[in-house]
RNA sequence: GGACAGAUGGCCGAGUGGUCGAAGGCACCUGACUCGAAAUCAGGCAUACCGGCAACGGUAUCGUAGGUUCGAAUCCUACUCUGUCCGCCA
């Protein structure tokens, strides 16, 4: 969320900048609630002040002249009830004014490139070589099943599109590389998290997939309406929801694997076959809680922890930095890892990392003590994925296959699969 | 699922319908004392918004939402959450 009064004062470049974003909205609605809601809180101030003092009144009628009390009674009564209305009209105007202020995008930041599609993103760097195959390379769910550790029919029995069925090894290396990512972060300063993968409302909110993407998520049935999380960055985000943390321990770093669920509307026809775009898929989420000042080169900081797994992984990745229109919702500033897939002959994104500047620290009320004393302030939070398993998988798969159809193991993972150095068919 | 108990400032914890933005304590800040520190003493110390250069003044906030009342932290209702015990379960 916005800050109010920002958008007030500077209303004119808030609008311009948030124009080049997909989609943009109007906002001179808001500005007009802004204006009356300040012009009712002033008048209901004034009335609650003298509804105060008339009351001080009554203190000293109640012992002196009960007489006079009971006529001032009936007056005073018409006076509350006329303060009721009003309240009740402010409430209704904020009411309004935040449901606008809710989905409203962030701010992009002044380094992001205006652009109009994901065609204006700019590779900042790359970093590898693409694999020298020297046989037509399969895409990665041909290897899998060519393996027999792929099964999509069965899991389309049991659960419908866009879910697998991992088989042995292949099952291990998913669980090998989760572990493997962690303690890397680990490594790296991070402090591991296992979060909770159902959340309320409030929760989704305040990291900003709610209210306006609600279409996206899986939530539960019946009265007790929790969500499933679509991210790790959900729970470990709100983690410190409604909390003030001492600045001397910042910045927060926390790493969290977890299963993340995405109704993945609006995408059909997309990647329909593989793991790519599944309803289920495992992801090691980054989360940091940062001083304002710091969030810049935290996510410079954060993007290389995240881009470190692929280098040890050996797998050839640009990194792209997204231009105002391919941004997501909340963020200020995003770069993408784009892993590079043989079979697909295609970049395919395997993390994103972005910085928030205060917009969830505002929905989600977490601030922090600059220093002992000082007032509390809204801090900033960063995320990004480090890694999405699933994709790192196939990003295995496709890289490391060979000719006979066997898949080599990166070194840095064979003490998580007892040595193992190759998928072989069974 | 059943039975109780509770929810107050950064933390702990008092609170009779008006004298309560809220005692007291801890933590923290300033000053005094000291060579310095500890201890002690004095003062200060919630958040947001509005007005003001400022001092300061106004308004709201005691889990959430309603209600009663001229007036609610205090009374009533519902809800949420937490704790304890019992049952059930991985």
């Amino acid at each position: 969320m916005l800050d109010q009064r920002e958008v007030a004062k500077n209303f004119e470049a808030v609008v311009a900048r948030l124009q080049d974003r997909k989609g943009s909205l109007d906002l001179t609605e808001v500005k007009t609630l802004f204006a009356e809601r300040k012009v009712l809180h002033v008048e209901v101030e004034g009335l609650q002040a003298k509804r105060n003092a008339a009351n001080e009144e009554m203190k000293k009628l109640a012992k002196s002249d009960p007489k006079a009390l009971e006529s001032a009674r009936g007056e005073l009564k018409a006076v509350s009830s006329g303060i009721k209305e009003k309240e009740a009209r402010l409430t209704e105007l904020e009411e309004k004014l935040e449901k606008l202020m809710l989905v409203i995008p962030n701010v992009p930041h002044a380094s992001v490139p205006t652009g109009a599609s994901e065609a204006d993103n700019q590779v900042v760097r790359t970093w590898g070589e693409k694999p020298n195959l020297l046989f037509t390379p399969r895409q990665h769910f041909e290897v899998g099943e060519k393996l027999g550790m792929l099964d999509f029919e069965r899991a389309a029995k049991v659960s419908g599109s866009r879910f697998a069925f991992l088989k042995g090894p292949l099952a291990r290396l998913e669980r090998a590389l989760a572990s493997f990512m962690i303690d890397q972060h680990v490594q790296r300063g991070y402090e591991e998290l296992l979060p909770p993968y159902l959340v309320t409302r409030q929760s989704m909110t305040g990291t900003g997939q709610l209210p306006k993407f609600e279409e996206d998520a899986f939530k539960t049935a019946g009265e007790h309406e929790l969500f499933l999380i679509p991210t790790a960055e959900v729970p470990v985000t709100n983690f410190h929801h409604d909390e003030i943390l001492e600045g001397a321990t910042l910045p927060r770093k926390y790493c969290a694997f977890s299963p993340c669920f995405r109704a993945e509307a609006g995408s059909a026809g997309k990647d329909t076959r593989g793991l790519i775009r599944m309803h289920q898929f495992h992801k090691v989420e980054l989360v940091q809680f940062v001083r304002p000042e710091e969030s810049q080169a935290a996510l410079e900081a954060l993007t290389a922890d995240a881009a470190r797994i692929l280098e040890l992984l050996g797998l050839h990745h640009r990194v792209t930095l997204l231009c105002t229109a391919d941004m997501g919702f909340a963020s200020t500033k995003t770069y993408d890892l784009e892993v590079w897939l043989p079979g697909q002959q295609a970049y395919r994104e395997i993390s994103s990392c972005s910085s928030f500047g205060d917009f969830q620290a505002r929905r989600a009320k977490i601030r922090f003590r600059p220093a002992q004393g000082e007032k509390p302030q809204l801090l900033h939070t960063l995320n990004g994925s480090g890694l999405a398993v699933g994709r790192t998988l196939v990003a295995i798969l496709e890289n490391y296959q060979r000719e006979d159809g066997t898949v080599a193991i990166p070194e840095v993972l064979r003490p998580y699969l007892g040595g193992l150095d190759a998928l072989r068919p069974v």
